[in-house]
DNA sequence: CCTTTTTTGTATCGATCAATACATAATTGA
DNA sequence: TCAATTATGTATTGATCGATACAAAAAAGG
């Protein structure tokens, strides 16, 4: 509550979401200060007094990301009535987002992750953070699954939770790389096809 | 054939070995020249002499790996009596070769690939058409397996060739978030359980 | 020997990086 | 009106980036 002093003339709010568009094209390294005042349309003075430092920029950038533009993936996780449902919603929801600009983004969580070392480290914490609990949520709609009977005892839900997001995360690559979003539907589609033989072998498995 | 002149005191192949491995653990954009040269032993001139600049060091490390450490995935494909055990068998040795070190290192054309925009393009563009040529050479070893009836006719060889990238470029971000050998693996087991009904559906949607 | 050629080590280049110092402008509380 | 507070714009900081200038060193050709 800073009532007294000079009042800042740009919105935190848009400035955030400019920042995350450009981490989000050119990623955490690729952007440079002169990039974000440029996009942001501040001076870097007001940059750090607002949000600290790139790093602390880019974390917040993230978790808008999180809460704004990459949350409708996982929307019906929940909410699905089965595990199967859930699943096959996530990859289309994902294929249907990485896909819904005139560049293709991907998401930017995973894109943002590759090469730990030397990047900066509480960026790549908390960019692993986030990936695995996603991936622990994911595990537990499918837990889910087994105690409402949709999903056979047994099931391995760690590994189909390692294997859906590895989909998931491809699917990101893909997006990249120029894939269309009727090609990330079908890889959507092809774990579907595939899903009841593949959780019944993973439930004969033990 | 520089008979003539100074001989240079270190091997041109064991220091690209040298960077390729550290530009496969940090990355292009986080491996720096002071990296490079306390890795190859050499001082920034004979490196230049060598190789020419950074990114072309770069590609030359890319390539070194493809014939080299990444080799090894695709060794199968075209020998495998169908494409099923084909495909199987290209995830079994992924998850294999991305967990052989201490440290999981992941694919290092997958993981360099990111965030392309800011990147240096001839770097960005020769990683992608990696990346896309092995899945063309996927794409044809199912096409393959279509036309001596292992796989159905019908099958949209280009979208399981996808799938099955898809999958593999997950793998990679799943080793560098410290999955298992054993996690991969499973992995790589459930998209061969849910491979028949997959490519059943597929080849019954035309 | 001497010239030519190439590599070596040292020392550094200009550019750019993330981050600040500083003075000024704009607001509130007294 | 005036002190206190906060944000702004300009200009710049030291560090590091990728890449070189330069001269000495080490080989071959003559």
């Amino acid at each position: 509550m800073p009532s007294r002093g000079r009042p800042r003339n740009f919105s935190r709010e848009e400035a955030l979401k400019s920042a995350m568009e450009i981490f989000w094209d050119k990623g955490f390294d690729n952007t440079s200060l002169a990039d974000l005042t440029r996009v942001m349309g501040l001076n870097p003075p007001s940059l750090y007094a607002a949000f600290g430092s790139k790093a602390k920029l880019f974390l917040e950038a993230v978790d808008l990301y999180g809460r704004t533009d990459g949350a409708g993936i996982w929307e019906f996780l929940d909410s699905a009535p089965t595990a199967k449902e859930a699943v096959h919603d996530l990859l289309r929801r994902s294929a249907e987002n990485f896909t819904q600009w005139p560049e293709p983004r991907g998401c930017m969580v995973v894109l943002s992750a590759p090469q730990m070392e030397g990047g900066d480290a509480a960026v790549c914490d908390d960019l692993k953070a986030r990936r695995l609990q996603k991936q622990a949520a994911l595990q537990h709609r499918l837990e889910r699954g087994v105690a409402e009977g949709d999903l056979p005892q047994g099931t391995a839900c760690d590994d189909i939770a390692a294997y859906v997001t590895s989909i998931q995360h491809g699917m990101s690559i893909h997006a990249r790389d120029g894939a269309s979003r009727q090609t990330l539907m079908a890889i959507a589609d092809c774990c579907a096809a595939g899903w009841d033989a593949m959780v019944d072998a993973s439930s004969r498995k033990i």
